[in-house]
RNA sequence: GGGCGGUUAGCUCAGUUGGUUAGAGCGCUUGCUCGACACGCAAGAGGUCGGAGGUUCGAGUCCUCUACCGCCCACCA
């Protein structure tokens, strides 16, 4: 046994970091088989910079339940990735390095990036741009892995993955090749949500709603063969050369007669029909729309349950096209000239113009009325998408079936979710589907879409013939890599080939976790002890994407749950209680907060925030924190100190086993809250417990442990030294799934072996037996006579002359049990009791210098 | 428009199936250097648990209505 002097937190990061590693605490013992592994599909964190202390937050409430399952004996399978490929990844190498990535360049052999980002981007080739995406990549993983070991996250190293890696790539593009195999995947020419700057499709899943201004403008359409002229309403005037029909609600009055009747656009004077659909709302505006190819999303249903034409001016620029579309063989140059304004202007500039031209015209009717409305913007975008027409693959999901939307719902109530009621975002999210998961993008740093097509005799792609590699030579890349039966040379040429030029969504391959981590199609005995997982911890904004695909993905590959349980961490908010975001320029930073407070201290703030609450960023919390992990350092020191002095045990004594006995009763109350995945009851326990353990038994029993009582050495000595020791053993274990580097510090001073690798105390390991009420009446008169002493203003050291304790006879036969210890505890001569209805205590002070 | 969560001491939060005078930490006040601990210890002040009604012997805890805050979802011309 060794105990310093003087115990300090400090440092112990630095000291047993090192140690964990070179004893491989954590590492995964693959010789376990699927009853004895907890395995935890923790989530990749998306490299994109630095982590913040959300990330921090999760990361570390999971931990805590990864080590009290180890500790119960479980071989945990607890392996840690990285979410690098993507967009997000593009964005910062842009950024960072002030480039950007222009597929048609040529690759540049001596290209090298700017020491600093100029105010211009640099055009590269998509070969130099992925480059530098994987160098940067590299650095900011390393700095990732360095915050979560210092953090003292139980994973194992050597097991981590990174979704661009090649385990992943292949992965992905298998389970790609299975999907399209069974129907699962195809493509298809369709209206798009697209990005105007990033010029790329996006998904349902990653739009977000922006209150935006913008304004109702009155259009005249003119009426033909005597009907009269209609007004509508709209917001985007620049998109009436795209206008394919009017709509109005079937009841309308007002509109009813007109159905089916012919009007003429103004300024193109391009005739459309007024049409009727039940989606058109009577209150809005003046009750009848404009249906442009495409202005939003009920455009796009208008147009597909209609069936109108396809007049597309947006360009995947964001401005509109050179080109009018085609009008029809009656309208006349004046329409082409007018679009002439327009052609080529960003959806801004045009409608400037456009409503220039109608005020002039005079068919725009009064002044535009200024509105606030939700627009849909990608969620890292800065302009509001917009709808082009383009050919892109896809996942079902439900979004078309209402059968399969059934199915994930039924899926959704499988899992079993922490805290429950976070179902309902899945369930909101799965019933409120309106489109299939649309997986490629226009982009580069990705996984690509393991396909080639054939190109025809024309030098034209065949879109509806892919060429599939075989399982055995993924992961491939079309752009570089040949289909069978084809040679190199026949890439771009009448008969020849041309690959796919997408590559898959992020979440395409993320979605797969649980199958790259368990070495699904790759390691089939690794895989069949860790798949479907225990648990997948995460944050409450990536339900609808990466639970919900995941869940997706296990069940068309599986037929399975990929994991049985999942919880789903708060969000954390910054001091203030505000929502941290980049652009609030509230973000703080986990690493200095880690090194003013020490790794334990950041850890009992994060397990002291419930599950699935939101939390804020509290530094009074950690230091709370800072405070308890000293104190078991100095108790520790103390209840080993005092183990030197003599034997220890048998426990004998009353007030010993009592207190034994209500460790016990804790012991089963955070062994429980651990089951439910409360790590954060569990914590509050030990601790409430352990504060009074330290307040008020260490203070009982103290003299008696020393061995002062009768000379040298009894009975009662051991037994309180033993009660000591045996708590100890058990609190610093309770303390070690939160608390890990002083927990191990203190293990070390009296134990062999990691304390992360011991058993989980349990209440057979202690005295079940004892009476409760003896140490809870002790600490209560204990507590009396330091009110006396303190009203007294005297230290805790004054003598006292007598003590007399009036309380019930149940209770005055508990104290007598004890009476001894709380007559020394209190520093007097005599302890006396009197039968009463309830506690009172006297204290007679010695007075100075009697 | 639909749904979820929250509203308890100045601040941040606990309060498990309803049960004696509602808890903790921080902050504040007053003391205390005693053989674990001044990165400490002890004691104290401070709340009619958002509002209204109801069930019950008894409600912070259950029911109804309501206000406010946050979030999720939605076809947003």
């Amino acid at each position: 046994m060794s105990v310093p002097e003087k115990p300090s937190l400090d440092g112990l990061e630095q000291k047993w970091g090192p140690q964990w590693e070179a004893d491989r605490t954590y590492a995964f013992d693959r010789t376990k088989t699927r009853g004895e592994i907890f395995a935890i599909d923790t989530p990749p964190p998306t490299v994109s910079g630095s982590l913040h202390m959300g990330s921090v937050f999760g990361y570390a409430q999971t931990d805590t339940i990864a080590r009290q399952r180890r500790m119960l004996g479980l071989e945990l399978f607890y392996p840690m990735g990285w979410d690098d490929n993507g967009l997000a990844t593009e964005r910062r190498v842009q950024n960072y390095f002030g480039v950007r990535c222009d597929p048609s360049l040529p690759v540049d052999p001596d290209f090298a990036p700017p020491e600093k980002p100029g105010d211009r981007e640099i055009p590269i080739a998509r070969q130099s741009f992925v480059d530098l995406c994987e160098q940067l990549v590299v650095e900011d993983e390393k700095k990732f892995e360095e915050l979560w070991r210092m953090l003292g996250l139980s994973v194992d190293w050597s097991m981590t993955y990174t979704t661009i890696g090649e385990r992943s790539r292949r992965a992905s593009q298998r389970a790609f090749l299975r999907m399209l195999a069974r129907g699962e995947a195809y493509s298809s020419e369709a209206p798009t949500l697209w990005d105007v700057d990033d010029r790329t499709a996006v998904a349902q899943a990653e739009l977000e709603d922006r209150e935006m201004a913008a304004a109702y403008h009155a259009l005249t359409f003119h009426g033909v063969d005597g009907g009269g002229d209609v007004l509508i309403e709209t917001t985007r005037p620049e998109l009436l050369p795209a206008c394919v029909a009017l709509v109005a609600h079937p009841d309308d009055e007002r509109y009813r007669a007109r159905f089916d009747e012919t009007v003429r656009t103004p300024l193109f004077g391009v005739p459309v029909p007024i049409l009727a659909h039940p989606l058109a709302d009577p209150e809005k505006g003046s009750g009848i729309a404009m249906i442009c190819t495409f202005g939003d999303t009920t455009d796009v249903v208008w147009w597909r349950e209609l069936r109108l034409p396809l007049r597309n001016v947006m360009g995947r620029d964001g401005r509109l096209v050179a080109e009018p579309p085609d009008w029809g063989e009656e309208v006349g140059k004046d329409a082409v000239a007018q679009y002439a304004e327009l052609a080529g202007k960003t959806a801004k500039q045009a409608q400037k113009r456009i409503v220039e031209l109608l005020a002039e015209s005079g068919e725009l009717v009064g002044d535009p009325k200024p509105i606030q409305h939700p627009v849909k913007f990608y969620e890292r975008g800065s302009r509001p998408l917009e709808i082009v027409s383009s050919r892109q693959w896809y996942f079902r999901n439900g979004g078309r079936e209402a059968d399969l939307r059934a199915t994930f719902l039924a899926r959704g109530e499988e899992l079993h979710w922490h805290p429950a009621h976070m179902r309902q975002r899945y369930d909101s999210w799965v019933e409120g589907l309106n489109t299939d998961w649309l997986v490629s993008r226009q982009r580069f740093f990705g996984v690509p879409i393991p396909v080639w097509y054939p190109i025809d005799d024309g030098g034209e792609p065949v879109w509806d013939a892919p060429m599939l590699p075989t399982e055995a030579v993924l992961p491939i890349d079309p752009a570089s890599d040949a289909p069978d039966g084809y040679t190199p040379d026949q890439r771009g040429v009448p008969g020849g080939f041309v690959g796919d030029p997408d590559v898959m969504d992020t979440w395409a391959t993320s979605s797969l976790t649980p199958q790259i981590v368990t070495g699904w199609g790759d390691d089939d005995d690794l895989f069949t002890r860790t798949f479907p997982m225990d648990l997948r911890p995460q944050g409450p904004e990536i339900i609808r994407t990466w639970l919900f695909d995941t869940i997706v993905r296990a069940h068309f590959e599986h037929d399975s749950l990929p994991w049985r349980d999942t919880a789903i961490n708060g969000w954390v908010l910054d001091p203030d209680r505000k929502k941290m975001s980049k652009s609030k320029g509230n973000v703080v930073t986990p690493m200095p907060l880690l090194e003013k407070h020490g790794s334990d201290a950041i850890r009992y703030w994060a397990a002291s925030g419930r599950p699935g609450t939101d939390t804020a960023v509290d530094e009074g919390q950690m230091k709370v924190g800072r405070r308890l992990a000293i104190k078991l350092l100095n108790v520790s020191k103390f209840v080993l100190g005092v183990m030197g002095e003599g034997p220890a045990g048998p426990i004998v004594d009353p007030i010993d086993r009592s207190m034994l006995t209500s460790l016990a009763v804790t012991v089963e109350e955070c062994t429980a809250a651990f089951e439910r995945y409360d790590y954060a009851r569990a914590l509050e326990r030990a601790e409430r417990f352990f504060w009074g353990f330290c307040d008020d038994y260490v203070e009982l029993v103290k003299h008696r442990a020393y061995g002062d009582a009768a000379g040298s050495e009894d009975d009662g000595a051991a037994s309180a030294r033993g009660a000591l020791s045996a708590a100890l053993s058990v609190l610093q274990r309770l303390f070690a799934p939160f608390l890990v580097y002083v927990t191990e510090e203190v293990w070390s001073w009296w134990q062999e072996g990691s304390i992360h690798r011991e058993g989980w105390p349990t209440v057979a390991e202690l005295a079940p037996d004892g009476a409760p009420l003896v140490f809870a009446v002790a600490a209560e008169v204990l507590g009396t006579v330091r009110k006396a002493k303190s009203d007294a203003k005297v230290s805790m050291r004054a003598e006292v002359d007598r003590i007399v304790v009036t309380d019930t006879e149940m209770r005055l036969a508990a104290l007598r049990l004890a009476i001894d210890d709380v007559r020394r505890a209190g520093v007097s001569a005599s302890v006396a009791t009197e039968l009463g209805v309830a506690l009172a205590v006297t204290t007679t002070l010695v007075e100075p210098g009697s």
